[in-house]
DNA sequence: TTGGATGCAAAGTCTTTGCACGGTA
DNA sequence: TACCGTGCAAAGACTTTGCATCCAA
């Protein structure tokens, strides 16, 4: 297991108290968490424009993924596991399955011989209950 | 061919000349536009909360569907087909291909076997670079 | 030591809301 | 006429930015 400073290092990114927290939570809890979720786990003690900063350069280096799940106001951040995977997401706890092995990987190359389109990416997400929470 | 008056009976919406002006700008266009893009086509002749407005009603009552698009700040809708479609997006121009036919149909069921997950729906968005946009 | 990271406060962007007026049913 | 839709202005929600200070390399 790698620690916080190892991954930073491998990004070029300089450690910081801050870095290496938001890395922690976000290893800790593996679902989308909002800005203001980390803010929040953190007890206010970094300033939410620094949460912002973090996220957005983790995210450009592609230590986090950003969701889009529409309904939702606020944007989604989530630990890059740097495999192609798409994400079974709660619709009521928010908690994520991650789903391995791509279910239109194959159907890509087929729509690029059909359009004539170059295909560069997707944005597959589900929605559903998870068990525990449809019995309600 | 329905007219706007027509749609707008059928949802049990009150026909007004702003709503008119709206469903004509969106059967004419058929990509994603933000309620920006929309306000913009009409030279600023109608309140740009009133454009959030009608939209919202419009997306609520589903003759809008309203995008997910990473990357993007402001929300993209579109005129909803009725149809289960997904859409193959232009990363450059925002033209939009309308993909008949859901890849991942099957594959739901058998997620909900694997995961017991009552699964709901799914958002897929492809995205890549139109025959035009390629070239350069 | 030095440049990048942070805290604080302010501003920016996108969207929603309150209220008075106007138009549709 | 009664009610809903609209314009205008203001506020709200989320995110970014400027600047002085602090800290890691």
């Amino acid at each position: 297991m790698k620690s916080n400073k190892e991954i930073l290092k491998e990004h070029s990114l300089k450690f910081s108290k801050q870095r290496d927290l938001l890395l922690t939570i976000f290893n800790e809890n593996k679902r989308p968490l909002t800005a203001e979720d980390v803010y929040n786990m953190l007890d206010s003690s970094m300033d939410l424009s620094t949460v912002y900063r973090i996220i957005n350069v983790f995210t450009e280096a592609e230590i986090l993924l950003k969701l889009s799940m529409q309904n939702e106001s606020k944007a989604l951040y989530l630990l890059n596991e740097n495999r192609h995977v798409h994400h079974l997401v709660c619709l009521s706890c928010h908690q994520v399955k991650t789903i391995e092995g791509c279910p239109i990987h194959h159907y890509e190359h087929e729509l690029k011989k059909q359009t004539d389109y170059d295909i560069v990416s997707h944005n597959l997400e589900i929605f559903g209950y998870c068990p525990e929470c449809k019995e309600k």
